[in-house]
DNA sequence: GTCTATACACCGATAGAC
DNA sequence: GTCTATCGGTGTATAGAC
């Protein structure tokens, strides 16, 4: 083993600093832009004064990485308390906030080893999770519907969720309004509030409008 | 105007070469990993030569996406062209190999102007393409149904379709045939064929197993 | 059409002064 | 705890030989 050169211990406030630095570059700029330079610019730090702190930048990375898994998972967990379970689990999931943060991790996911892990686990857990809450909530609300299994719901929340939050980040929101009325209205049957049909408007033949710009 | 420096034409063969690496380098090693250098090495050529058929990087890689986004709408409009319309979107969307680019171009749409300007285009264009052949097929085949939109059944299949295929090329494949199921049958019943309920069979009790690695 | 040679900015990381 | 100085490596891009 190699003799490590002498570091912060890990509880040092300067390394959420670095963190978050992280994780602004990411959104704004993404991961490509996240460099040892950059990440000090930002806190208005010199850059080798990180390897005081981290080893390595994909130290820095995974490790930035963990706090937002652990946090994501907490507010999950948290959101999954309250009285309606799959409300909050849906806003939750639709955040335009977060989307380009997710999506950044994702892609890195596809070749970085070490946040690739994190993600099979970090995945992983969500799903008992939810399913643990869920599984009892669903059978209690609509015995009926076979059709909504626990992971199904997820799946199906967190995907239309990433991507309509996605878009709304990238300044698309065509169909936005008509997609989250449906949600809406699948989320409160299952959780027994209504049994009503959406409202949505009957649409036009096709998506020909009259004049276009 | 500057005066360019000396180009080839723009139907020179070894331009798509240049751009079958850097989808391939996208693929495998993430949009980072597109550099002169590692594309040159890919095509057997020394990097400089990119710069004869490329002005720059940027010029390189919005041609690739380009190039990509006419396949994937051409491909598209065929696939609505078929008897099944919706299960050759459906299978489309959920292919594992396309995921990791598609979600490579999501992530670089974030931060690069030039991608998301593309991208906006062609998710435009996506939407008018698939409503103008599906709307009217599906008041044909479910006119009690008003809850499933030609924009709605887009989105849902293609951002369920996008995370299964992630989740595939990480390993992940938890829930995934209950799901798929699930799909298959409201395509189904979409499409006019099918009226029967799915046979997913009733879960556990929770996402409990009494044994676990 | 492809190459070598060259320019210059930025990358992660280390050593050691303060 | 933070800094300056320095290292080798890699990034895009150009000029000009072959």
């Amino acid at each position: 083993m190699k003799v490590k050169r002498r570091m912060a211990p890990e509880n040092a406030a300067t390394r959420g600093l670095l963190m978050d630095a992280v994780e602004s570059l990411m959104r704004t700029q993404g991961y490509g832009a996240v460099s040892a330079r950059a990440v000090a610019a930002l806190t208005g730090l010199k850059y080798p004064t990180i390897f005081y702190y981290f080893e390595t930048m994909d130290d820095l990375l995974i490790t930035t990485y963990r706090r937002r898994t652990r946090s994501v998972l907490e507010r999950t967990q948290a959101a999954l308390e309250s009285e309606s379970p799959l409300h909050a689990l849906w806003s939750a999931a639709a955040d335009p906030f977060d989307a380009a943060l997710s999506l950044e991790y994702m892609a890195l996911s596809n070749h970085n080893e070490l946040i690739r892990a994190e993600t099979i686990v970090f995945g992983e857990r969500m799903r008992r999770v939810v399913a643990d809450r869920l599984s009892e909530r669903l059978r209690r609300a609509s015995p009926d519907i076979r059709l909504f299994t626990p992971f199904g719901i997820t799946l199906g929340l967190t995907s239309l969720g990433g991507l309509l939050g996605f878009e709304s980040a990238l300044g698309i929101s065509g169909g936005h309004k008509e997609i989250k009325l449906i949600v809406d209205w699948i989320v409160r049957r299952l959780e027994g509030e209504d049994r009503s049909v959406p409202v949505n408007k009957p649409r036009l033949p096709a998506g020909r409008r009259s004049s276009e710009k």
